[in-house]
This record gives C-alpha cells, sequence and structure tokens, in this order.
RNA sequence: GCGCCUCUAGCUCAAUGGCAGAGCAACGGACUCUUAAUCCGCAGGUUCUGGGUUCGAAUCCCAGGGGGCGCACCA
C-alpha cells in the first residue's frame, strides 16, 4: 500500500461534534466530509468495524461496514496510533453515536511502536517528557497546556500590539551578558574567534531600541540561564519584556494586572481563580505594598537603608538570615525579605520599592533614599514579573556599573559586567521610560492550574538518554 | 552540589528472600451497532547497570546511571 503524498482534510473532529450534536439515532446526513488523524480505539465486530478517530481538534468515530468499506480486512486490522485519512458520510449509529461513515480511507502513516495503555496513558514523567509527541495523543491536559500556552503568547501579542507595543528581536548572542544577574551560557564563534554568551535577558537590547525612537517595544525572548533545574527553573524559558517611554513603574503596575485579568478572562472565564488548592483574585486592582511594609508585616520588625549596620546583622541573624561581612544595608535589607517575607506571600501583590544596591538597571526613588522605583509582581508565591522605572542617566549607569565590577571582582560570578555600548546609547539620551519583564511560562502555569514549568515547556531540559 | 524516594514486558501495574505474573497493546482466530467492545489463542523479560551477601536475590547490601521531590543555587 503506497502512502499518499497529500490528503485534503475537510473537517476536523471538534467541527463535526459541535455541527451535529444533536442528530437522531439512525441519521443519515448525506453530507460527505474528509477527516484526518489517529486511530485511537477499534472494535471490530466481524463484518463491521468501529474506530475512533483522533485529530488535533478532539474525536470523532469512525464507522465501517463491511459492504461498503474498500479493503474492509485491511481497515478492520489498523493499529492503534496509525494515520488515516477518511472521507464519507456523516451519519449516527442506531445508538447515537456521532460517526463518518467510511466510504474511501487511505493509510497516513502506520506506526510501528505500540501506542501507551489506551485507558492509563503514559503515567512516568520522564517518558512523557522525553516522547511529547506521545503524551500530547495521549494526554488531554498535555495537548491542552500546549494550546493554552499558543493562546495566551498571542494574546499577549495582540494586547500589546493594540496599545501601540512593537515586537521585536534583538541577539540571543551576547558579547557581553547583561540585563539580569545570573550565570550565562557560552560558546564560541569560529570565524571572529570570539566567546559569546546565550543573553540572560534581552534588557540592554531593548533599552537601546527606545533611544533609537521606538517608543514601545516588546519581545517574547528565550533567555538562557545556566542555574539549578526545579519545579519553576528550566535553564531555558520565555520572557516577556518589554519598554514604554513616558512611563513609570506605576503605570507599569497597571499595564501588569491588566494584561494578567485579561488573558485570565480569556483562557479561564474569570479573574478568580483557584491555584494550587488556594484560592487566587487577579482582579485589579493588586494591592501595593512597599518592601520594608512587608518585612514589618511578617516579622514585626521596622527597618529601613537608614537603620545602623550592625542592628540590620542583628535583625537578619536573629531571623535565621546568614549574613556576609561584604554586604551593604541594600543586600541586608533583600535577604531579610527574601528568607522572611517573599515565600510567605501569595498574592497578587506588588512589592514596591528595592534598594538600589542590589537593583543596577533601576533609576533612584523620587522620595526614598538609596531606595530604586522597582516592583516584582508575587503572584501564587511566585515572582511573576519585574520592573522598575528605567535608570536612564548614564553617569549614574556608569557608577552602577563600577560598582558591579567591584563586586564581580570579589568573586560574585553573577555579578553585571560593564557594558560601554549600553553606557554611549544612554548617553544620546533615553527618554523616561518604564520596563518590564514577565516570566510568561510561569504565567501559563498560573492560568493552566499546573505547577511545575516542566509541564507548560514542551520538551524541557533533561539530561540526554543513555545511547549505547 | 546535598538528602529522601523511585526504576519489573511497548504501556499501566503485581510478585516484600523461594518457579517473574496480570490487564491493555502487538500477533492469530470468532463476531453486522460497538463505546476502555466481548470471547478464544499465541507471543513477549539483561527485573536500569556492575559488584557483593545467601543454598537461593526483582526483593537485602555497596557503587554507578536515569527520573521525581525537597534543600541549596536562582531577579
Amino acid at each position: 500500500m503506497t502512502i499518499p503524498y497529500h490528503f485534503d482534510v475537510t473537517r476536523t473532529a471538534a467541527s463535526l461534534s459541535e455541527e451535529f450534536a444533536h442528530l437522531e439515532p439512525g441519521t443519515e446526513t448525506t453530507q460527505v466530509v474528509a477527516v484526518a488523524g489517529r486511530v485511537m480505539l477499534r472494535r471490530v465486530q466481524g463484518k463491521l468495524a468501529f474506530a475512533t478517530l483522533q485529530d488535533s481538534s478532539g474525536r470523532v468515530q469512525l464507522f465501517a461496514p463491511s459492504a461498503s468499506t474498500p479493503r474492509f480486512d485491511d481497515f478492520a486490522a489498523l493499529s492503534i496510533g496509525d494515520w488515516v485519512g477518511v472521507t464519507g458520510e456523516v451519519m449516527t449509529t442506531r445508538r447515537g453515536e456521532l460517526s463518518v461513515r467510511v466510504d474511501t480511507w487511505e493509510l497516513l502513516a502506520a506506526t510501528r511502536r505500540s501506542f501507551p495503555d489506551k485507558w492509563h496513558g503514559l503515567a512516568d514523567v520522564d517518558t512523557r517528557y522525553r516522547q511529547r509527541y506521545l503524551d500530547l495523543w495521549v494526554s488531554e491536559e498535555a495537548r491542552a497546556t500546549a494550546l493554552t500556552r499558543a493562546r495566551v503568547l498571542s494574546l499577549t501579542r495582540r494586547w500589546l500590539e493594540d496599545r501601540g507595543f512593537v515586537e521585536v528581536e534583538t541577539p540571543v548572542f551576547h558579547p557581553i551578558p547583561g540585563g539580569a544577574t545570573a550565570r550565562p551560557f557560552t560558546t564560541h564563534h569560529q570565524a571572529l574567534d570570539i566567546d559569546l554568551y546565550l543573553r540572560i535577558a534581552p534588557e540592554l537590547y531593548l533599552k537601546r531600541l527606545v533611544v533609537g525612537g521606538l517608543e514601545r517595544v516588546f519581545e517574547l525572548a528565550r533567555v538562557f540561564r545556566n542555574e539549578g533545574l526545579s519545579t519553576r527553573h528550566n535553564p531555558e524559558f520565555t520572557m516577556l519584556e518589554l519598554y514604554q517611554a513616558y512611563a513609570d513603574y506605576t503605570d507599569v503596575m497597571a499595564l501588569v494586572e491588566e494584561l494578567v485579568a485579561h488573558l485570565a478572562i480569556e483562557v479561564c472565564g474569570t479573574t478568580v481563580l483557584t491555584y494550587d488548592g488556594r484560592a487566587l483574585d487577579l482582579t485589579p486592582p493588586w494591592r501595593r505594598a512597599t518592601m520594608v511594609e512587608l518585612i514589618e508585616e511578617h516579622t514585626g520588625v521596622r527597618v529601613s537603608l537608614a537603620t545602623p549596620l550592625e542592628e540590620l546583622r542583628r535583625v537578619c541573624e536573629t531571623h535565621g538570615v546568614v549574613v556576609e561581612t561584604a554586604w551593604g544595608p541594600g543586600k541586608l535589607v533583600l535577604e531579610l525579605y527574601e528568607k522572611t517575607t517573599e515565600a510567605q506571600l501569595w498574592g497578587p501583590v506588588f512589592v514596591c520599592d528595592y534598594p538600589q544596591e542590589v537593583s543596577p538597571l533601576a533609576r533612584d526613588h523620587r522620595s526614598e533614599p538609596g531606595m530604586v522605583e522597582r516592583f516584582e509582581a508575587i503572584v501564587a508565591g511566585r515572582e511573576l514579573a519585574n520592573a522598575f522605572s528605567e535608570l536612564a542617566d548614564p553617569d549614574e549607569q556608569r557608577r552602577r556599573f563600577a560598582e558591579q565590577a567591584a563586586q564581580r571582582a570579589g568573586g560574585d560570578a553573577e555579578a553585571m559586567v560593564v557594558d560601554e555600548d549600553y553606557l554611549r546609547a544612554l548617553e544620546y539620551g533615553l527618554p523616561p521610560t518604564g520596563g518590564l519583564g514577565i516570566g510568561m511560562d510561569r504565567l501559563v502555569m498560573l492560568l493552566t492550574g499546573t505547577t511545575t514549568i516542566r509541564d507548560v515547556i514542551l520538551f524541557p531540559t533533561l539530561r540526554p538518554e543513555q545511547t549505547e
């Protein structure tokens, strides 16, 4: 039997069950359709065969009487997992099951391997991740999650474009890793004979574009961080970054809560969700609270950057935070927040105003000395977004880079590297700008109710299989 | 990187120191309204790998490998 090069599909399974939902048992519609997909179930009864065809939209039954089905014996012998194309009349059986009668059919691909158990599917998560092509057939949730992810990205693009944002693509290879503090992957370009880094964030290039006059830009950027794996971390993941000229971080807060609420309504039909067994109300406006307020709520201690260092260290130690002598007040406050408070937050909440010491790309707070205008959005106990009023002053940026360089010299492999070209761009003038990063994988987790990032990434990073 | 758990047929799982098994899938057969069809038959194994203890190891011990979870790391 030769495999055709082409098959004309006229209908999906889902469109048939939608259009013909209410046919009486024993109906013949005279409507001839062509469907294609994989045989996922098969019930042969001698001179009559039933098969369940599954395509990317859903399932529909195939009805094959030996009297009218060409090559009936071959059809009845199809294996679970074989691809077929079928044309025939839409009908219902005596029992009322919507079916396509097999008037003509073609084998489109045979499976040489047995499909997973038709009832239990795949339980081994390793197999599900490594052989996602099977998981997608066997697990309704896997398919639904993949489609939801696509929809979230598409809706995000449309929502931003409706607000005048332009989608751009910036380099994945960076001569200098920048825009975040994280360990990069390195690679080498042979012809140029230089080391390059896979980007840890697109931030510095996107802000160059704002300097270039693209006043509202965004990128759905695959970024790469050479760090640990967990249910919330994959070495490559997708980050939405956007920059809006003439805006500050309060404008960005409004944007974040509106975008997330919009996606929740489109995907879940509501902004009132349950995640991991807990209620989560994404209805705007979200709570806004400063970091020091939240620390006080959770520890009972009011600290500030003006608190004497010795006292800050003592507060940290009484709360089980191991401190290093090189840390300044900003780092101490941040550590105190992360160790005592962040894990307790459920949100949604905008945690506002971070120490300048730990935020080298954010602009000084307009009224809080030593602080910058930065927030993180904590949603369902996870950091979902990070944003700030962007630092535009090249002299101040140079000073911040120098601080980072000193930390790097002191052994901090994640401290930033001075980027002279970025400073040159700032010297041409960056207008007041609000910037944002959202972890799209975590957002999809939220909207699909999944609790491991590997469920929202089709091919998560795994150790390679031993091939021997 | 550390700790705990786990790995048996293509898939889902039994066998808890005493003959490696079942269901589904595959393969052969019966069956003209099934719905995880049913019935009969057949075949399927480096029990993750290597060592050890034992009369005897899927089972106990050691080492290694894969995976999961937690910790650490992590804008």
